[in-house]
Order: C-alpha cells, then structure tokens, then sequence
RNA sequence: GUGGAUGUAGUUCAGUUGGUUAGAAUGCUAGAUUGUGAUUCUGGAGGUCGCGGGUUCGAGCCCCGUCAUUCACCCCA
C-alpha cells in the first residue's frame, strides 16, 4: 500500500494552522456583519452552464467539471466519442463544476431569489473555492474566499465603505504596511480609446488585450509591455500616448487633475474621473483618512465583467499576490436574465493572507492555545478526585483537560508543554486531603497551592 | 498548456572522481530523577536512497524513462 496522499494543490490544516486561520475568519465576519451583510452559502458544485462562460476562455479551462454520476457513457455520440477531442465531450459527460468564485453563484442566488430579495442586498459569504490551476506560491487549487457584495444599488457609498472595511480587516488582523489601489474600467476605456483612432472604441477583445498587458507594468516594466501591445496588434502613435498617461507620476489630486485634461474629449474618462473623486469625497465624509489608498492607473484586473471602480489590495514588502480585490460589476445578473442590477464587491483571500502573515510573524499568540489548564494526577483516586475539579472548572468557563491515562507525572507535564497549555493543576494525596490543589505555571515555572475557588478566580 | 529545480530516517538535510555495514541534527522512545516539563547526560528504535530500466566488477552518485513535489510563465485570491 502506498502512502496516503491529497490532491495537488489542496492542503490539510492541522490544530496549529486552524487556529491561526480562524483568527482571520473570525475578524474578517466581524467586519462584514458590523457593516450590515448578511451571510449566504452555496453548494460546492453548481451546474456547468451556470460557471461556463463567465470567467473568459481561461476561466472556463480551469474549471473542475465531475463527471455524471451513472454509465455516463452510454449515450454519448459515437461519432463524438470517435474525435477523442475532450471538449465536444464535456457536455456529454458532465453537468456539474466546482465553483470557481463566489461572485457567479451569488449572481445566480439573485436571480433566482429576486422576488424575496430586498434591494440592495448585501450578503457576505466565506466558502471554499476550487480552481484547475497550476499550484505554485500562494496559489492553491482548493481556497477560501471571503467575498461581500451589494447588489440592487449604484451608489458609490459601497464602494467607499469597501474601503472602510479593507482597512478595518487589516487592522485586526495587524496588517500595517499595506496598499488599496484603486481604478475605475471606464478611466481605463478612456484610455483605449486613444490607442485608436480619435474616440472610436475599441472591440472588447481588443479592450481586455490592452487592459491585461498595462495590468502587467509594475511587475515586467514598460519596455515589455510595449512589446506585449505591439504582438497584439497596437499602433506605436497609440501605445505612446497611452504610456504618456500611465508614466504620469504625482498625488492622487495631480493625478486626477492630469487625466481631466487628457479625458476631455472621453465620456468614459470623465465619468470614470467622476466616480473616483466622488469616492474620495465619501470618505472624507466618514472622516477616514485616505492613507493606504492609492490611484493606480494601471490597474486592471483580469476579470471582464467589472465596469465600475476596481480594487486591489497589495501587502508591502511579501511576495504574495494580491489578497484583495474586487469592484462594481454593472450587469452581472444580465446574464442570468435579470438586467440593470448594479453590484459591487469584495473578496478576502483567506490564504494568501494567512501565508502573508506568517511570513511577517504577526499572529497573536492567543490566537493559538488550546486548553487554559490540564489537571495531572498519580493513581486512580487522584485521577477520579481530578475529574471533580475539572468540572468546577468547566462549570466556571475554563477550558480544562484532565490527563486520560494513569502515568508518571513527567509525561503528563512534557505533553501539557507540548501543547503550550499555560496551567497545571498537580493533584495527589497530600491535595486531595486538604483540597488545597497545587497550580503550576508552565511558562514561569512557579507553583502555588490554591483551593478550587481561587484557582478560578486566578484563571478567569 | 510551456519551462526550470528537487526527490536519502517522522522532519530538515549531509553523503568526497562511482568503492566495505548510507550519516548528522531534530523528533520519537527508555532511563539517570519512586511528585515536576521546556535545559543536561546515557541507551534504543527508525532508511525497498521516489519508482522502473540501463551502463559498470561495483550505482545514493552516471544515463534514459516515469511519478511526485516545488518555482516561474500564462492567468489569478
């Protein structure tokens, strides 16, 4: 028999891990349920032709597709089963997929709840979400995402308090060094449009080539995005003026002042311009400063049905991906056939922030024990007068364990080391007589004699 | 889908131009200490060297294949 192993790219999380990463749960659902979104799950699987389609042609080769339950087989082309082409197959052995995000399923959650739903709707949601990737660093085939979404509304204030819960999250989990970029797709379309000929609008196939290459810039520099842009068919006229605006260096203000003068020809820009600033507005309106925020121009993310603002969130100084992102979607109800929905969202990479931080050291170490004390004893009526105690100290909220075997005190105390439990209460004869227990502190070394009162008060 | 790197004890890794019985640290375990852990000392267990083939008198080491892991590209949380 071989070694038991797991799937590439999935992981186990022993106590240790789940501790830590319970922590961001935990801080991350604070936040969200604070801001008013209320919770939602999914199934794991949905129906292929709810996913396909939805994330592009890359999208749709890393979906996870299982196969039909039964002798799936059966009844499948003959002539298609002759081509050995795996695709024209699919559909013929397969119905269902993992899903690959959680924004497609909540879309197809409001569809298909649109009469109970109020409008807006906000909803958080933390589910695993499972992608046919290649793993590498910070990147898994099986992941938590932390999604919340409003739906049913355009204002701009979602996108300002997406803002306001980024910096609320980082701040509890002790993130400090991090940056929330911030672009809007029509500030972007303006920008195609100079690519071309004055003012005419690109093809979106064309549009999406641009704005995947420009994403690209701070990671492969200029001269390789240039040259990315011109294997895609772009004029050197148009691929300068665009490096003109996206060479612009300055303050968020001279930015925005910059591009009002480049945009004044562009509806898109000018609006895109718009909402920005109106953003920027809102925030000062909650008093929050607009530190960590930054106008990144170049800002594109992959995904082509955002049509509003764009997030990203960026932890300085670790070489992880991003481990935020996220931005107003225009019509992705559309097609599921329910048009003019605005919805605008977030997602939290639970383990990319997990790898960040641990990188960075910064977990709390209460994040991490288990139980407060561990009772140790010596023969059977210690252990059976231990069992007493163990339950005064549960009845007060302690978490408490009592060593399960009868053995020498020196294990007992290696394993409650082991499992960094801060306590031990020492019970034997002499105790067990005057109930005056001897309490150990593990970290210190230090013992004291105590009755059972008196530890709990100690401990509380 | 494309390219690179690495597979030796539970774990992290040594292993000389190919040459006797493959080592260390750590962890595990027993004891030194019959009521005291994390420090110290002593003993013990633990390896089909990823798998399959080839070259050779001889392979952990060289060659081919294969699988796994990992990093990068594409794309993305």
């Amino acid at each position: 028999m071989d070694k038991p192993t797991i799937p590439k790219g999935t992981r186990d999380f022993g106590p240790a891990q789940m501790a830590k990463r319970q922590f961001i749960f935990y801080n991350i659902r604070k936040v969200f349920q604070k801001y008013g979104f209320q919770p939602l799950e999914t199934p794991a699987m949905e129906n292929l032709s709810t996913l396909t389609g939805k994330y592009g042609d890359e999208g749709d080769q890393l979906l996870f597709k299982i196969l039909s339950s039964g002798d799936y087989l059966k009844d499948v082309d003959a002539s298609k089963l002759e081509t050995r082409n795996s695709k024209l197959l699919t559909s013929e052995i397969s119905e269902k997929g993992l899903r690959y995000d959680l924004t497609v399923p909540f879309a197809r959650y409001v569809v298909m709840n649109r009469g109970e739903i109020t409008f807006p709707f906000k909803r958080y949601q933390i589910q695993p979400v499972w992608r046919a990737d290649r793993p590498q660093k910070g990147r898994y085939r099986e992941f938590y995402q932390c999604d919340a979404d409003v739906v049913g509304t355009d204002s701009l204030i979602c996108e300002a308090e997406i803002v306001l819960m980024i910096k609320e999250v980082f701040k509890l989990l002790g993130i400090k060094d991090f940056t929330i970029k911030i672009n809007h797709r029509a500030i972007l379309s303006g920008l195609a449009e100079l690519t071309g000929s004055q003012n005419a609008s690109l093809p979106a196939g064309r549009e999406s080539s641009l704005f995947v290459a420009i994403d690209k810039l701070d990671k492969i520099g200029e001269e390789k995005v240039k040259e990315e842009l011109r294997s895609h068919g772009f004029e050197d006229l148009g691929i300068d003026s665009v490096f003109g605006i996206l060479s612009f260096r300055g303050s968020t203000q001279q930015k925005i002042d910059f591009l009002k003068s480049k945009f004044s020809n562009s509806e898109k820009g000018k609006k895109g311009i718009a909402d920005f600033e109106e953003v920027l507005s809102l925030l000062r309106s909650y008093g929050v400063g607009v530190d960590n925020v930054e106008f990144d121009i170049s800002l594109a993310r992959g995904l082509s049905y955002y049509t509003g603002c764009i997030f990203e969130v960026k932890i300085n100084n670790v070489a992880i991906g991003s481990v935020s992102g996220g931005g107003r979607y225009d019509n992705l109800t559309g097609v599921f056939g329910l048009l003019d929905v605005s919805g605008v969202g977030i997602s939290f990479g639970v383990d990319r922030l997990y790898d960040a931080m641990e990188e960075l050291k910064i977990f709390p170490k209460e994040a991490q024990v288990s139980s407060k004390v561990m009772i140790a004893h010596f023969d059977d009526a210690t252990l059976r007068y231990a069992l007493g105690v163990a339950n005064q100290l549960r009845e007060s909220g302690i978490s408490t364990e009592v060593y399960p075997d009868v053995t020498k005190l020196k294990k007992q105390l290696d394993y409650a080391n082991k499992k960094e439990i801060p306590y031990v209460i020492v019970v034997g004869s002499d105790e067990m007589k005057d109930g005056m227990l001897t309490l150990k502190d593990m970290e210190e070394g230090e013992q004291e004699k105590l009755l059972v009162n008196d530890i709990v008060l100690k401990l509380k």
